[in-house]
DNA sequence: AAGTGGTCTAGACCACGAC
DNA sequence: TCGTGGTCTAGACCACTTA
């Protein structure tokens, strides 16, 4: 591996093992090599390997034996998601195998709703830009996603607006802001009128509908949101790991 | 503090800092100390005090910021979990501020079906242990939860089963088994019959249903299990950050 | 006994934010 | 400029598994 300094080296040396994982180098289930093993071969501390292997394992890639060894988790191979699955649908749409692409319903101007301005800290009549938005596997509607951004935060510079873009990409290209951490609500609900016809289901069909808020380091909120997610469609797996 | 050996340095800074925070000695909003205050006060390096923070940092208990300090996230005093709140219905629900108790409905020997037997690596009729369980929030029936352990995990001779312990402490008590990690499947569903009367929930009420299948670390399956939520009662919030 | 991951230290340098 | 968190190193010792 080539080090590059300025992106960090830990960094650098999780996307190798990574890659080194999808193309098959290491294979599901099979036995990694020793942390001072690593350490030796990419030319950096024990601690820099350790904290690379120690992300791997929150995510469930990996197992790891005091007094054996590391080994690769052939379960979490193919499909499953972290958290990040619930919100980054584009990504969550992929893994399950499907084309994601991105139809923007619309995008306007207009005064945030009473539980809009409570949850972005803003005066109810407020301007937020409105996206609306659907999300499809190959060719199949899955996911209709609203969501609002006070309209202060955006630089009409560098307008016009993408809808297709993810959210997140959105707020660092118009707003040149940065999420830190988002929370969530999980819940069921029925889809009826215009969003089931959106999404091509039958008027009263049983969705997830996940509500979620985007902070900044700073505690902003940036975003809050809306969306109806297919469960018949797209499976919704998760992975929890502990200590 | 008194420094123990025997239980790490780093979980005692974490409990220290934590009963701090409980108690008010650091305030919601309030900038903590740097840490290299907390490195000379506890007597452990820098080292140890950035583990614990990085761990309150991916819970989104505090905000760090290069260049100015390490703030306590007011949002998530409360209520808020992790993703363990999908499973640890006991937690979850004090956490939204019930009184958490558990009827077992039902503890016996049966053989595997089909689908249990594919997640538990089983012959199909080999025996498991089923429990079934009622969750309460207060006086309200909240959770319907469902289990299947393969039975030859079983130490007899700790018996008789408790059904009103967590499935966590039933591993560890009845079969020395210890859980590294977890899938779930979250999606909606409709209660009816049995269910929804146990519920207290008129048949074909909607509710959070979770699939889930626990591992030890040489990814054994433990237990399979399905659980009915009722989120008109509970809400079902999780916390997601990034780096 | 040898090798593995788990914990911890002391010190270095860097990037960034506030003053 | 100074203090903060962010990154990294080299080395030590421990606990555990396997042979």
């Amino acid at each position: 591996m080539d080090i590059i300094r300025s992106t960090p080296i830990a960094d650098q040396v999780n996307e190798v093992l990574r890659g080194r994982m999808r193309d098959g180098v290491y294979k599901p289930g099979e036995r990694l090599p020793s942390e001072s093993e690593f350490s030796k071969q990419f030319g950096v501390s024990r601690a820099t390997v350790r904290t690379v292997l120690a992300r791997m394992e929150a995510e469930g890639l990996i197992l790891r034996k005091q007094g054996d060894g590391t080994y690769i988790n052939e379960r979490i191979q193919d499909v499953n998601t972290h958290l990040g699955g619930l919100w980054e649908f584009s990504r969550l749409i992929e893994s399950s195998g499907y084309q994601p692409s991105i139809k923007s319903l619309s995008v306007e101007s207009r005064p945030a709703s009473e539980r809009e301005a409570n949850e972005l800290a803003l005066q109810p009549g407020d301007p937020v830009l409105a996206l609306r938005r659907l999300f499809y596997a190959d060719r199949q509607p899955v996911i209709l996603a609203s969501n609002a951004i006070p309209y202060r935060f955006i630089d009409e510079a560098q307008g016009p607006f993408d809808g297709q873009v993810r959210i997140r990409e959105f707020l660092v290209r118009y707003c040149d802001l940065k999420i830190a951490y988002a929370i969530l609500d999980v819940s069921s609900a029925l889809v009826d009128g215009e969003d089931a016809r959106l999404l091509e289901r039958a008027p009263g069909a049983m969705m997830l509908k996940i509500h979620i808020i985007f902070y900044d380091r700073d505690n902003q909120p940036l975003v809050c949101g809306d969306s109806y997610y297919d469960d018949s469609v797209l499976r919704l797996r998760l992975v929890q790991t502990w200590g």
